[in-house]
DNA sequence: GAGCGCTCTAAGCGCTTGCTCAGGTTCGCG
DNA sequence: CGCGAACCTGAGCAAGCGCTTAGAGCGCTC
């Protein structure tokens, strides 16, 4: 899983994380943030699952908040670059949002513990920190509702209510986080399919032949 | 199960918690456990905003899992029938859908405060209290998929994935206690409006004329 | 009006928390 | 070899945690 590096693709996403010892406790932070919540999370606990001392998280990180922060902003950037590469592609809308549905989808399944600190534990940052990622949010938000928009003005999609139906389909994806079970029995990639489909569905996309 | 108390309606959710102390505390818990999370909150800041001491928290409840777990139940029992009530209704299947994602969804906009509590904070039950919640969620999850069987069944839906199609319509529903915010421009009837017809369209309801 | 049960408080116990600090080890570099 | 920088640990501090206990105030019955 996390062995080779270089390639700061799907497989090797905290390759940004130097040194080593900063990321084996940054992974440790993720994994137990995703499992009990930040605030149920110790920094002991933290340290132990990266095989130290307490007292060495404090020499790659400020406080306990600053180690969600990390992983809060790294998460989202890369959710967002996925929605604004689907976004700013060539092809139909239709096409646009089934690509950009996919892929974020299958992002929080895979990552599924990732995803689950990114998305639910941003009432835990603080106030600066809070203020930065929901602007990163924000533009998701926005990669989507251009998505749409574009499809209602080409008359591909049927969508009375576009600011509220982006919000659906955003909050429908981030939710996988929450539910999706690695031991279940759907691959991040069909779920990523599945709701795909629906996705076009709730837009009303003109059924492809 | 809770015995009957005149207007159980959607006016008067806690009428069924007694005596009134108790019932205080278990609203000031709601509220704190919505803000903060359940771990965040300590049994001072709830004592406090129901105007008591810390101890008295303890007259009343055995443990702040017991708030928890009694704040959870009443919430899943609430939500469970509804959508229990829409499924056994006489109609056509996108009469009973369209009906049981309106009032879901508009108790999880109106509720918000109790629905987060509800849905987001499962992890922090103990063990046994889990497992009972769970329970009921598996009813949940049966009777929408009932609903959505039924639509296929008499070729009102077009649905590939039953399964998934029902864990989507559920999700999506219950992520509107996440993002909804009671200053914002919808009213939860708005809302539930809005999602009653995505689903619909999710899982491929002839339109009507 | 004495006794009793219910409700609540002031005080605080034992423990865990986030975080610090003095000191030790390992390393590259002259 | 000597030295400074980078990294890490053991021990522990102040603060805050969930929860307990002893007892006060109150309204009730007999």
């Amino acid at each position: 899983m996390s062995t080779a590096e270089e390639t700061d693709g799907d497989n090797t996403p905290w390759s940004e994380v130097t040194p080593e010892a900063a990321r084996r406790l940054l992974l440790a932070a993720v994994e137990a943030f995703a499992e009990r919540g930040y605030h149920a999370t110790t920094t002991r606990d933290i340290a132990g699952r990266a095989g130290m001392s307490p007292a060495a998280l404090y020499i790659h990180y400020k406080t306990k908040e600053e180690l969600l922060h990390r992983i809060s902003r790294i998460g989202h950037d890369r959710a967002l670059l996925l929605l604004e590469t689907a976004a700013d592609q060539d092809g139909t809308a239709s096409e646009r949002l089934a690509d950009a549905v996919r892929s974020f989808v299958s992002w929080h399944a895979e990552r599924h513990t990732t995803a689950r600190v990114v998305q639910y534990e941003l009432e835990a940052l603080g106030e600066e920190h809070r203020a930065e990622i929901v602007a990163l949010r924000r533009r998701s938000d926005a990669a989507v509702r251009r998505i749409i928009g574009d499809g209602v003005r080409a008359g591909e999609f049927d969508v009375p209510d576009v600011p509220g139906t982006t919000l659906a389909v955003l909050s429908l994806c981030i939710d996988v986080a929450r539910w999706f079970n690695a031991q279940g029995s759907r691959t991040p990639e069909e779920v990523g399919t599945l709701y795909a489909d629906l996705v076009l569905r709730m837009v009303g996309a003109t059924p492809k032949q």
